[in-house]
DNA sequence: AAATGAACCTTACAGTGTAAGCTGTCAAGC
DNA sequence: GCTTGACAGCTTACACTGTAAGGTTCATTT
């Protein structure tokens, strides 16, 4: 009789493992913006009050998914040099970012408070501090890493390959009349450049890192 | 007699500048996401529609937001040496951002494609240029210092120093007790120490490259 | 069997960007 | 001086947002 073939009431259906999962699929899908709780709500089969039982709030929901990320990560073997941990460190946040492009600008927006995030900040502080710098070299050298991360990430998901975002856009003729060498850069703009030039930054701040390093403990 | 002193019609009250202005102002105040046309309409003493007769979109007014910062801009003194117009540049381009702190998110993600931008990205160039890198060096260390630089603008506008963004916040005990050496950092972290830290890593940069030219082209 | 409480749904509200159309005002042409 | 038309700003309306408040259903414990 009463044939409530309507829904499934599978009761405890959700997790906050399962929102997550659905979460980065309609980031990327619809984009940052373009997310809301409706159409998460609807990836799930749900309604959009139900995702509220087990996130607070939109933003919770989005701080856990940085958490999710970043507790994804583990630091490199300690066996390795200094240096190759280091490398191996911001590639692997690289990737995590690259991984989900439409999510990465918040990622970096983000201010790390999390105790999963904490950690990942204390890692690879310690990751300075074991190849030999002291604390304030730690902090600041950590920083310069960092913003050069930060910037790559963002450039590699949001940036110029991404195309035009400007309203008033110059056109290819324009670009080669008006600017002809901004025009040959962009052979090097595109995303087939886009691990040669990380690693030429990357590695011009660590050769500098390790020079001074040099310089402080005389080899 | 008809005392109309309910509102002062006052025509062409508005302008594309004006707006901006406004913008600016409401932007700094109730931050980047806080922003509305409507909020921006009442700093304004109008309707919100009227706003769309000057900009087309809230995209558009965004996009002019950074046009206008960017125009604003100019290529350091030819007649300084390299190293010194490149330093002059970058912190210039850091200015606006810090200037316009809530604004400054927008900035770097903004995807640089107006004849303004434009302009400002080719004058960047032609000063690798004029230093005596190639065209693919130039664009490959054109965005290394760029993705140092907007991850600067990130972390200094928008990062650790403006407190916790995270819901689940340790406590500084906490933080002293699991993370001592991050707790530690946090000294360095600070807005006090953003110019020391970001010329650390500019000159950091700009060493490495004085440091690839002298190899080209010996000294 | 009754009670409890978690999990989920329904409704509602204030706020958003902006499309469509209206109105009042000023400048130019007769 | 009068008309006309364009322009600048206003009004209304719509689809969409996050989420507060409260209702419903069901699994579990007693």
């Amino acid at each position: 009789m009463d044939s409530s073939n309507k829904k499934k009431r599978t009761r405890g259906r959700l997790s906050r493992e399962m929102i997550e999962d659905a979460a980065f699929g309609v980031i990327e899908r619809e984009g940052l913006a373009g997310f809301s709780m409706r159409k998460l709500a609807a990836e799930l089969g749900c309604e959009a009050m139900s995702i509220y039982h087990h996130f607070p709030s939109q933003a919770h929901l989005h701080e856990a998914l940085v958490d999710r990320l970043i507790g994804s990560l583990e630091m490199p073997d300690a066996g390795l040099p200094w240096r190759q941990r280091m490398h191996i460190a911001m590639h692997d946040f690289r990737r995590i970012g690259s991984e989900h492009p439409a999510f990465a600008p918040f990622l970096v927006t983000y201010r790390m408070n999390s105790p999963t995030c904490l950690a990942w900040l204390s890692g690879i502080l310690g990751l300075f501090e074991a190849g030999g710098f002291g604390p304030e070299l730690s902090a600041r050298l950590f920083r310069t890493v960092g913003y050069y991360l930060m910037g790559a990430i963002l450039d590699e998901t949001a940036g110029y390959a991404k195309g035009p975002s400007a309203v008033t856009t110059v056109s290819d003729e324009q670009l080669a009349r008006d600017f002809p060498n901004v025009a040959a850069a962009g052979r090097y703009f595109g995303a087939a450049e886009f691990d040669r030039t990380f690693d030429l930054g990357l590695d011009m701040l660590l050769d500098e890192m390790e020079r001074a390093l040099g310089g402080a403990n005389s080899r």
